[in-house]
DNA sequence: TCACGATTATTGTATATGCAACTATCGGCT
DNA sequence: AGCCGATAGTTGCATATACAATAATCGTGA
């Protein structure tokens, strides 16, 4: 391997900010997936069930737009969500539509899951440490800026 | 919905460090992701092979250990990647192992993206600032101290 | 009214991710 | 030699993720 491509990869290796961002999520993410694994939920799921209980009557594009998630993933994941019972959709005028909204269980599920996500929001604070927590605040604000609902 | 629900529902919606990590991920994924399509390639497998060709001859459980990957995850990761002849598995004395090397087209391949890479690079770095990009630094180098190879 | 562009969501396809269970192999100890 | 715990990867299963293409519906302008 010549120089040249030696260099290239030591940068990438060292400064590839979605190297080390994507390593975190899957750090992160395990260590909330690990928490909530008694209670059978996904932190992935948690984000879903919450933005919907905030929204009361949630319109998936809505959804999307809150957590930059590909509508086509929001409409495969709700479908665990609704199989479990803990979310339903709901008949609206514009047949093209299809809000859900959190069900009871649902919403019994997530009191349930907050020790859980307390533990896990311990820990992950203690690995980012405040600053990390501020800054990833700051991230998400721009990115709030970045794309403002019309 | 009582007020104690709603209250813990607002801390999740405020504070949960996983749904910004996971959140950001996305979007910074995305970022490399669009940059490197032209090239057939995705950042994830970007990391593999980058990694690869700095340990020379790759066995699953150390980019593992490198990447915080699961090694059934690898497993299955590697099998495009070598599918397209970027990389290749190595015959070893101990047959459970199964090393794998870079090719000479994945060379090629890493050195043609580099600057999509490096374009992408640039968005992201926009997008965390530098000390965000710092902060990342940080929370990835504890990473490694927390899980030392022994 | 009805034709057509715009909107909303789903489906086909491919990859990423991890847990649990499994397979194969290795190495040491008897 | 032969058993057995340890090690290295793979496979079954479920979920997450996004792009491209499609389906269904809506609203508007002719």
């Amino acid at each position: 391997m010549d120089k040249a491509t030696t260099s290239n990869i030591d940068t990438i290796s060292r400064t590839c900010i979605a190297v080390r961002l994507r390593l975190l999520n899957r750090v992160v993410t395990n260590l909330y997936d690990d928490a909530l694994r008694p209670l059978g939920l996904k932190v992935s799921q948690l984000n879903i069930l919450v933005v919907t209980a905030r929204l009361g009557l949630a319109r998936p594009a809505q959804v999307c737009e809150i957590l930059q998630l590909d509508v086509s993933t929001l409409s495969r994941n709700v479908k665990p969500l609704q199989a479990h019972g803990w979310l339903e959709v709901v008949p609206d005028e514009d047949a093209r539509a299809q809000p859900f909204r959190l069900t009871a269980q649902g919403e019994r599920l997530i009191e349930k899951a907050i020790p859980a996500w307390e533990e896990a929001q311990r820990q992950a604070t203690e690995l980012l440490g405040n600053e990390g927590v501020a800054l990833l605040d700051q991230a998400a604000k721009k990115l709030r800026q970045t794309r403002p609902e019309a």
